[in-house]
DNA sequence: TCGGAAATGATCGACGTATATCAAAAAATG
DNA sequence: CATTTTTTGATATACGTCGATCATTTCCGA
């Protein structure tokens, strides 16, 4: 019923258990001749080791660490939680979790945490990304020394992780786009977007996914240049503020980064219709102003669903298994009818635990 | 490091491991004065049993059905899909899936696939249910055997399983409902909707919570009575061919069931500016739909989250543990912007195969 | 208080793998 | 051919749990 072992193998091999196992395990001395017999019977009788037994066996204990921007930021704080929540779970699997605080979007300072990382023994390591060469050295030491290391979120340069989990920021520019041109049906209007830096590539590819949208399919509508926030929710409350007062000319808001408690502040004290009203990231505040009217749409990247991936994609990598099937990863959308009973009230319960 | 074991436990709890193995598995025979004592021990210690190891020892093999309707269904060949793929990865953690086709809607087909299971020694089956009584006593029986019984996309009496995974359908309309409205904008408009059969509860659910909102929110539009399409898209097309021309009173399309390729086949072919369109399930055709903008919005439930879950799900009722967190379901907007690359062809390979 | 029933303790051999040791065989070296 | 080196085989112990068996102790009722 269950697979063929290992002592099947070397049986089939002509082999002894021990000398399979030096293959298997790779721990050399053995002839090139019978490696190739291994081999072979491993193939012909589909021997998979069964991971169970092994780190029964060993003892394993994965230990994972997960690299996260610290600050006020309501959305980092929702992927905090759910690691934290998971971990909780996990811990009967043998897997043992560290978050690391990293300064907010340094360079330096994930540079700094990453080669921290070098002191603790670890199996596997998800990191917030940052695109800079001074990264890679440090994280090819990391994995020279067999740690796997995968991008969240935002991507670490490329060569030098195994994979990256997180959303296609263009996607998510795009829906955006598609959602207000609906929204629009045919009537012409102004766009007026936010961004936090254009610096931040996430923030860079959704603009440019909305702007490819809204020129290709909605000619009528005009996006207006990008007022530059700094995530900040008082540079987002006085500029739109600004914009809902300039006459009825803007149809629409798209704030691309951070910092939404602003917009809403300026939205909600702001007399009579507002404009149309897309923001990323479903937390507290951005769930209470779609329930409020006060917004029309959220798009969010769903770190729950990232996290658990991030977790079995470790798992998969450390054990040199093949990946699991996952469900994709997509701008997920939100209305204020379709929103998760849970999203903060649960998690914040973790955290005040 | 790795938590306590059960010899820990029966040192702690001043007894034998025979007798902490006794209470554990529950093997009777034990006094209560012991039960007491172990059962203390575990909660000081905060024991929890190593699942790998008990699985390995026993050799157990996790045997779970899962009970989906046939036909040309294309949501159904979707869920079965991925539960081929799924079951691939999960032999390797010795899971064994049955897929037992049912024949549609019909309860007393149901009923029979529920009596001949069993036949089969299981352990736990996920079953897309129908509400009525005459599976009550199926059900029992199946339970009493020691099989966790959950419901899958379409609940099955609430008394006799022990968990139902799947959207709200209420949710589900009320989501079409908030992204018609969004879409008129303050345009006045009607809406034709299309129902497969009122007696389907998930029909009709959905059509009551898009009822809700439009009512509440948009008092300028209007919600035409369903056309009773029995799924058929034959029908579809014709009553839909039907509405398009009649003018251009329709300003929207929303249907609640399946049978999407009549529906797009009319839009299709019918000239001019066709209504805003919103369906459920993200399939094939209605993938394709969106490319071709012939429809503007896709309502998902995410069939590879859910069966993701159904999985999760059973071996955790089976092995009696701790539900692990696992990510909400709710409705998914599709865009032709966010359509995950490999709904089905993906999928489709593994049918092929 | 005796006898039988109930409860407990002690211990063993699986499960499939990892890791180690030691001896034996085969191959390479001069 | 003798000697070293490399490769192999045989075997043991451990991981934490399950499912046994068998002997011993404790309890309870007559």
């Amino acid at each position: 019923m269950s697979g063929p072992t290992l002592s099947d193998v070397a049986e089939a091999a002509g082999v002894s258990y021990a000398t399979a196992d030096r293959v298997i395990n790779k721990r050399g001395n053995v002839a090139q001749k019978s490696i190739d017999k291994v081999r072979d019977a491993v193939e012909r009788l589909g021997y998979v080791r069964n991971v169970a037994a092994a780190n029964l066996s060993r003892r394993r204990v994965y230990r994972l660490a997960f690299l996260i921007p610290t600050g006020s930021n309501a959305f980092f704080s929702r992927v905090r939680d759910h690691i934290i929540q998971s971990a909780d779970h996990l811990s009967a699997d043998s897997i043992s979790v560290r978050i690391v605080d990293v300064s907010a979007f340094s360079v330096e300072g994930l540079k700094d945490s990453i080669v921290d990382l070098a002191g603790s023994e670890l199996d596997g390591v998800a990191i917030v990304g940052l695109q800079s060469r001074l990264l890679e050295q440090p994280l090819a030491e990391l994995r020279a020394r067999g740690v796997a290391v995968i991008g969240l979120v935002s991507d670490l340069p490329v060569e030098f992780r195994s994979a990256y989990i997180g959303i296609d920021n263009k996607v998510a520019g795009r829906t955006a786009a598609r959602m207000t041109g609906l929204a629009h049906r045919g009537r012409a209007g102004a766009i007026q977007t936010f961004v936090g830096s254009m610096e931040a590539r996430d923030h860079a590819e959704r603009l440019q996914g909305f702007r490819d949208v809204i020129a290709a399919d909605f000619p009528d509508l005009t996006v207006l240049d990008p007022i530059l926030t700094k995530d900040d929710p008082a540079v987002l409350c006085k500029s739109a503020a600004n914009a809902l007062q300039s006459g009825a000319s803007v149809t629409a808001f798209y704030n691309v980064g951070a910092g939404n408690v602003g917009l809403i502040e300026a939205i909600s004290t702001s007399p009579g219709a507002r404009p149309f009203c897309v923001v990323h990231e479903l937390v507290a505040h951005s769930k209470q102003a779609l329930i409020d009217n006060h917004i029309d749409l959220v798009i969010d990247q769903r770190p729950d669903v990232e996290v658990n991936r991030a977790f079995a994609l470790l798992r998969a990598l450390i054990d040199d298994r093949e990946l699991p099937p996952m469900p994709d990863l997509m701008p997920t959308i939100y209305v204020r009818d379709n929103l998760p009973a849970d999203t903060l009230n649960d998690a914040m319960e973790v955290q005040i635990r």
